[in-house]
DNA sequence: CAAAATATACCCTAATCAGGGTATTGTATA
DNA sequence: TATACAATACCCTGATTAGGGTATATTTTG
């Protein structure tokens, strides 16, 4: 009873790696790949697969999408993620939002292929370290977001910050007073311990706020 | 008479993908495989190598490196770049400065990959498509940043504005007058059209200067 | 319903800075 | 050796804003 996979990747040569590195493992069967998640959706009516061996970052339709997508019209599909990069917030989301069963590096090798596929056709989960402390550091970066607790309103003024608008602009943009935009700017400042514009912005970012 | 070609990438999976891509094309002979510049550059002493088809984007040391340190030392050994983005100054330090005969993508295909090495291998140069555009969308922006022609001075004050340094902050920082600074920072403002420090800042690092 | 949080608004002050000048010194370079 | 450019420095003004208050209406939540 071999496993049923399908590769989804943008990179024609990472499939063929991939292909190469399970053509030994005769309990992998690979029999499907696409470029496109769109045809991978499309192809997941007939065909009958135990797993999505997926890339993540992909042009027109992200592993994300494909991910939900899967989740919501094929649920007894599993998904195994397979990233160039551990992005915190994706890696996040893909595992709280679209319940992959797995989530690998390029960087992996044949064994750890192997024993993730292996792990996520049991109905196990398996994610590399990497992946795991990436989710880590993101969720603590996210905890404390949730600390600071900036409000709605104040995220959008931050926003009209890193535009480059002035506090009358903002005022105007947001039909709100100047007094009113000075007042959350304030708020924010002090919540944020923040000292300028700048270093706001430089903040927003690496919280991933804007 | 195969051509040899030694493959350096920190990622296992391409290295196969790359394999199997060529695996029906017995003209060209994978003799050696790398995932760290430095045991390629150190197994080049040994080998023959008629080219070295190599990532940029590595750990330790990057392929803008390795093929320069190729250039250097074997200079007969001919370096094919495999990109997964094309980032333009890459691509223009890797043909400028690093003379590689060719430049593809990892969206390449076989048809592609062939073609590049016999260019290479006869003693000609390929470049993908999306390497070309790049890499003149880069020149354009570069040919623009010298005519803006920022001198070094006012990019070190650059430098400092964008780490949220005051004028008497940069001032004490460069053992300069805070009045030197303000003249500065006007010139600035004067040749890039800006108008704020944050629109400064973005402008900055759309340009690269930063 | 009462308490807490949120969004709104106003006042004041000192610091900072964009934008307008001018000028001197040293260093390329034509 | 002129000429241009780069880096330095100073002056002034008006606009903006960080940072300190206080206050009220509305919405959320216990």
């Amino acid at each position: 009873m071999a496993v049923s996979i399908a590769i989804l990747d943008d990179h024609q040569i990472v499939i063929d790696g991939l292909k190469l590195l399970l053509s030994d493992h005769p309990q992998f069967n690979i029999v499907a790949e696409y470029n496109k998640g769109f045809d991978l959706l499309e192809a997941l009516e007939k065909l009958s697969v135990d797993i999505v061996l997926t890339d993540i970052m992909m042009p027109d339709m992200d592993g994300y999408e494909v991910a939900l997508r899967i989740k919501k019209e094929f649920p007894h599909v599993k998904v195994l993620a397979l990233s160039m990069n551990g992005e915190g917030m994706l890696i996040d989301k893909m595992i709280e939002e679209a319940d992959v069963a797995g989530y690998l590096l390029k960087t992996t090798d044949k064994k750890e292929l192997v024993t993730a596929l292996e792990s996520v056709s049991k109905g196990d989960t398996y994610f590399a370290k990497e992946i795991l402390e990436e989710l880590h550091s993101f969720q603590k970066i996210k905890k404390e977001n949730e600390a600071i607790h900036l409000t709605s309103r104040e995220i959008d003024i931050i926003k009209c910050i890193a535009e480059d608008l002035s506090n009358k602009q903002i005022a105007d943009k947001l039909f709100i007073s100047e007094r009113t935009v000075e007042t959350h700017r304030k708020n924010i400042f002090r919540k944020t311990n923040m000292h300028s514009a700048i270093s706001l912005i430089d903040f927003a970012k690496k919280r991933k706020l804007i």
